[in-house]
DNA sequence: GAGTGGTCTAGACCACGGT
DNA sequence: CCGTGGTCTAGACCACTCC
């Protein structure tokens, strides 16, 4: 199956943007729909999301430019992104399933979880790795009564939330993370091949679904020097 | 002069969506189109902003319907909920305004706010303490051209955005952050009263404006044993 | 006036979900 | 099978910026 066009030219115009100056001008729509072949609104569709994602600035009457915020990064895109970025990256982005068990959560996950003290839920071990090299350790609790049978098999080749959806018709909405500044203990650096002491990022995930309960908690660790968190801020102009 | 089209359809969508049950079905875009009488593509582009805006969710082969969570996006997350948050917690949040000159940016600074060679920005240092203990040490750059003479007492007792606002006219909309794990060294220790080495978190903030133009960057340090970042994610449910 | 991005049309075919 | 959203085309005119 063939990706759809616009993502060939993000995929494409990513590349070049990456060896560009800051604020240094892209071609007009007009020259681009003529390098690629395809339509305006093609081109369009491509321009919006890497606007959307900070990569460049439009400006009516001017051009579209090389967004500077992108630059000199050694990875970029938050943690759902991640695989994506990396891909766009020219890297292989891999995830290895570590294990899947039925735990008996420890209070702190199970309040997060909204399970009474008898609930048992999964506990999901991910590695995520940029070129084999790893990049994030991650521990992710789901609730039992939510998702039952729920295997390891499952999750070959799919992401957790595909699977989520189709097996289970559980839609994810919204998400809430925490990120803090550890320092790697001596575990935590032999999962990130780092050294011990080593800053690193660690994020709490809660996501929810769209009856506001808690389908997912995840614990993930990151390594700092390979690894930036991004988000957009959405200013309340009323403020 | 008439507003676009997709922007008329977005704001009558937007008051049946509040009107309407959560999950509940939208018209079909074929129906949509012919209601308003426009064409399909700017059905899409209005759909996609309530999508975005996290109103709406789409499902392939299935249709449109009303998100649970009506949510206007306001600025909860990063690190402006700083003083709110302690605020909450029963503590006393202050800012420290620090110091405030017209400086000749480095290269890096002014590639991110798009300033020519000769142009200069203030730099604006602020400490951020709690219970009158350091936790975010910043250093704001504003370019002069869109902020002249800006003085440290138009910032006494007031918000650097309501300043902004009210005295410059000049509205952000959106922000990027990007945060990073680092080691401190000496004097960043120093500024934040914590030993050198500590873990910590660095965020790059870029404010842009409606026309995507960058109105300030922020470089910012907050203790990893005593900040927390937080943010929230959408999801994106075609994924 | 020439070139840019912004908006818009009226079609088309594809991929997916359910009957 | 049909209806849904997803992708795509080949045009058009408008609004803005700069010369």
């Amino acid at each position: 199956m063939q990706k759809p066009l616009y993502q060939q030219v993000i995929f494409n115009l990513e590349q070049q943007i990456k060896k560009m100056e800051a604020n240094a001008k892209l071609p007009s729509e007009r020259q681009l729909l003529a390098k690629y072949g395809v339509s305006r609104n093609t081109i369009r569709i491509a321009l919006q999301n890497l606007e959307e994602r900070g990569l460049i600035y439009r400006l009516h009457g001017k051009g579209t430019f090389v967004s500077s915020i992108y630059l000199n990064r050694p990875n970029i895109g938050g943690i759902y992104s991640f695989s994506e970025e990396a891909k766009k990256a020219g890297k292989k982005a891999t995830t290895k399933n570590c294990s899947l068990e039925l735990v008996q959560p420890s209070e702190r996950i199970a309040k997060q979880l909204n399970l009474e003290p008898c609930q048992q839920a999964y506990r999901l071990i991910r590695l995520r790795l940029v070129d084999n090299q790893p990049r994030i350790y991650s521990k992710t609790y789901l609730p039992e009564k939510l998702f039952p049978n729920l295997h390891l098999s499952d999750l070959e080749n799919k992401t957790l939330y595909g699977v989520l959806r189709e097996k289970y018709g559980q839609l994810s909405v919204l998400a809430f993370e925490d990120v803090q500044a550890v320092s790697l203990n001596e575990a935590e650096s032999s999962f990130l091949d780092e050294k011990v002491g080593s800053p690193s990022l660690k994020i709490y995930r809660k996501t929810i679904d769209d009856k506001n309960l808690p389908i997912e908690f995840t614990v993930s660790l990151a390594r700092g020097d390979k690894f930036i968190y991004r988000s957009k801020q959405y200013n309340d102009l009323t403020k």
